[in-house]
DNA sequence: TAAAAAAGGCTACAATAGTAAACTATAGAG
DNA sequence: CTCTATAGTTTACTATTGTAGCCTTTTTTA
């Protein structure tokens, strides 16, 4: 999979979360409801959004009337955040966090959490 | 300033960071310098970025030929942090920092930091 | 003061994104 | 075997974004 494929906009974006929610592969049908209720959109948005995936190849059909991801949750993530990064805090993920301190988005709780996550995961 | 003020678009952001490099308002002729040198963009590519950002209210003309960010870098970096997590972490910034740890993107030895940072704010 | 440089304003144009209708094919229900 | 729901395909339309040209006005400078 090509860095194309994680060029997902916002709207496309819901969709790949419907798909992430399940571990497998998922029936369109599903989709369809799930982003029906959540946002209100036309079964042949929800195709269209899926059939723009499928062509970036962030999304496979796996058989008629079914979706599966080929990009990860993770390595969307992962790879969005670098994107951000490096758009905002030039790439520093310490001024990223920083930021994220200064302005209450994290607190000393997290901080701490995060600390001893980061020493359990470390001493395994 | 309103919310729109800060949905800036990629391009136009290396505008208002060649604005905000400058503490004061900077005269148009350097920001076309700038941009020249590090997008290889067009006079006119420049002035066009600069009368949307007018436009949204993220910018305004000093004065002939001088230009000064509206929307301070602060700002617009926690508010499209912000944004980047309610689209991608669920909002949660612990889920984040998680993410940049496991990734290596964050280390032991920025964290440290960081929280070394944050203790002396807190005692301050 | 005439020419050149810079600034401002208007227009443009292709690609992308959000949103969806309409048409066609197919498979399952009765 | 025929309906009908669901899926797949094609087309569309508007707004936005990236990128830029051109014309007019103003300022600077030789």
């Amino acid at each position: 999979m090509n860095d194309n494929a994680k060029k997902i906009q916002d709207a496309e974006l819901e969709v790949m979360q419907a798909l992430w929610k399940a571990e497998g592969p998922v029936p369109l049908i599903d989709i369809r409801r799930q982003l029906s209720a959540k946002c209100g959109w036309e079964d042949s948005t929800v195709k269209t959004l899926l059939r723009r995936l499928c062509a970036k190849g962030a999304v496979k059909l796996e058989r008629r009337g079914v979706y599966r991801a080929v990009v990860t949750e993770q390595e969307y993530n992962q790879w969005s955040t670098k994107n951000f990064l490096s758009k905002v805090f030039e790439g520093s993920a310490k001024k990223l966090v920083a930021s994220l301190l200064s302005s209450g988005e994290l607190s000393e709780a997290d901080l701490d959490e995060l600390f001893a996550m980061f020493n359990r995961e470390e001493h395994k």
